[in-house]
DNA sequence: GTAATCTACAACCAAATGGTTGTACATGAA
DNA sequence: TTCATGTACAACCATTTGGTTGTAGATTAC
């Protein structure tokens, strides 16, 4: 098959991590410019705590990493995960064209000295 | 915002139906070729509602569509919804590109617009 | 007709999700 | 030292998720 390059569960967790707008805020600002969690943070209206589960889930999902510097935890990009999901979603796009293809060759094989 | 072309809640609901492998398989299944739900269920170990489920939650995300005929369920793939979300990934790959820019100007020390 | 097939949908369940509050602890600032 | 800040983590809660079984209604096959 194909699309099977990379590990289920790690595009299970890849796209889950993505299925929610304040993550994927998340993960636009750490790409812009990395930040503590507290500061990221003060962004939404939730709680701190709430903030921190989903920087956990980016984490898990190899999205973001978290570095610590001082007494702060600063929250990095990784597009390399997102990338991979890219690529993916781009492996699907390959089959259905290739299925276009199929239907393409199927409708032009039609025997010679058919057309009006 | 540039990342904001879609309906979050659409997208939420995108990335939440490729979270799950049966369901990214269906998909692929679809993508090949047309198929009634009972036809795809066989394929897994799971229910025929369990199957019906994850068809519905595709349904609901746009990724397929369902057409009757008799009394079975054909499943379509709709690659445009893919499409959508392959195309919100490259553009956080865009941003992360442009601040990889950012940071390489700054480092070069060479502040744009000075040239006469 | 009767029987088999395909689907819809409800009810139920365990586990995961997305949020909260509260407590504890480390670090930096005064 | 004392106080504010930043984080970790547990406990709790409501809702969603991913599965099950069971029942019922269409449609096709015999």
């Amino acid at each position: 098959m194909v699309v099977h390059e990379l590990d289920e569960t790690e595009i299970d967790r890849i796209f889950q991590a993505m299925a929610d707008a304040t993550r994927r805020d998340i993960i636009k600002q750490a790409m812009l410019r990395e930040q503590s969690v507290s500061e990221l943070a003060k962004r939404y209206v939730m709680s701190f705590a709430a903030v921190q589960k989903h920087v956990a889930v980016l984490e898990r999902a190899s999205l973001v990493t978290k570095q610590r510097r001082g007494r702060e935890q600063i929250v990095q990009a990784n597009p390399e995960s997102l990338r991979r999901a890219a690529r993916l979603l781009e492996a699907y796009e390959d089959i259905w064209r290739e299925r276009a293809n199929r239907i393409g060759e199927i409708l032009s094989n039609q025997p010679e000295g058919t057309e009006p």
